[in-house]
DNA sequence: CTGAAACCTGAATCATTATTCATGTATGTC
DNA sequence: GACATACATGAATAATGATTCAGGTTTCAG
């Protein structure tokens, strides 16, 4: 997919950024196909055509939402576990963080969902990156004693799907979320599973 | 949603059933706004405007499949778990059936999964249920003592979001799933969880 | 100041497809 | 075997919306 150079001047940067973040609104809001150039432009007090300045096609701007919400989850997430004492520490503060993100910028989930459809490749590599990163601090963790033996790689996959369930059900369906409760129930399951 | 009467005549069942079939083929390989009715019916060999003789919109087959799915979904996780002795069990028994039926027809997974946006009641009814079913499941177990005391609604979205996870890792992104040792790390870590 | 590069414009193009409809053909009942 | 109902057809309709383009305007280095 080909991607258009950075734009040169100071005018140029700001207008692409503006219709990024007006996409990011339309788009999260509406999905992807009911999203229009038209309403994106709209939004972003532009004409039509400049659209094309700045992006390929509509496909485009949506895998650059992708990429944008990779960073912002990762550093969030990343922010929130940093200075967790231990690891079991870390997988309450990260879910929690998690949640909170969902429930502040539900457009940014939805569009991360989306990409399963729209544009597959980089939903997988959205997962895959944190999946990477999951797995590795679970494995070191292990070998520090913090938590039991398991492969961390499966439990890296169930951890996030935790996550995204719960993500679901207590935030986005929700009109009160009481993500604090939520996240104490979830994490007594972590850590002790549900053998009596 | 208008819904069309049943077929009256032997004829009038399998030609639309031969369109339903089709629907799933398409629509689960190509996703909703790729599938065009031009196809379905191709595929169907049947007229383009019959389409429209046994169902009302292009939304309407996509709403009846997530229907459909829901109903095999149950079955399947249902059946698999009613002879298991005690719930845990019955977790490992329904993940594994989950991951096999996952394996064996991704397109109608494909389809619930993407109801999300295009048929937002239909994929929050599918897990609403689902969830209603497990929910009471685990309050049970619980009371007889068969797993810990914890939310069971929690619990019950928590499970179903590493389901989720494990298939779409582990099924749909792996070429030979090790679906056996996936499970067995799983219910290990559904069991006992991470603490040491 | 000035010219070239960068940026901006929105009407027109172009392609795609869901849906309709007017006109047949089959089915089953009497 | 005739009639009514149910089913089948596919060309025509109609709406939509992504993308292009030919020509302006702004920026900024020299």
């Amino acid at each position: 997919m080909y991607v258009m150079a950075e734009p040169k001047t100071k005018r140029g940067q700001i207008r692409r950024a503006k219709i990024l973040a007006a996409a990011e609104t339309v788009m999260g809001d509406q999905g992807f196909s009911a999203a229009s150039i038209a309403e994106i432009t709209r939004l972003a007090d532009t004409a039509l055509g400049t659209f094309y300045v700045y992006f390929t096609s509509k496909e485009q701007v949506f895998r650059e939402l992708v990429l944008e919400m990779g960073r912002i989850t990762r550093a969030i997430v990343g922010e929130a576990i940093s200075d967790a004492p231990d690891r079991l520490s870390a997988e309450r503060a990260g879910l929690e963080a998690f949640l909170r993100f969902v429930a502040e910028r539900p457009q940014l989930y939805r569009i991360v969902e989306e990409a399963r459809f729209v544009d597959p490749e980089a939903y997988r590599d959205y997962f895959w990156h944190f999946g990477q990163a999951y797995t590795l601090g679970l494995r070191e963790a292990q070998k520090r004693g913090e938590i039991s033996a398991g492969d961390p790689e499966v439990r890296a996959y169930a951890l996030m799907g935790i996550s995204k369930a719960l993500g679901d059900r207590y935030v986005l369906w929700e009109e009160t979320p009481d993500i604090e409760r939520v996240v104490e129930e979830a994490h007594k399951m972590i850590c002790h599973g549900l053998a009596p």
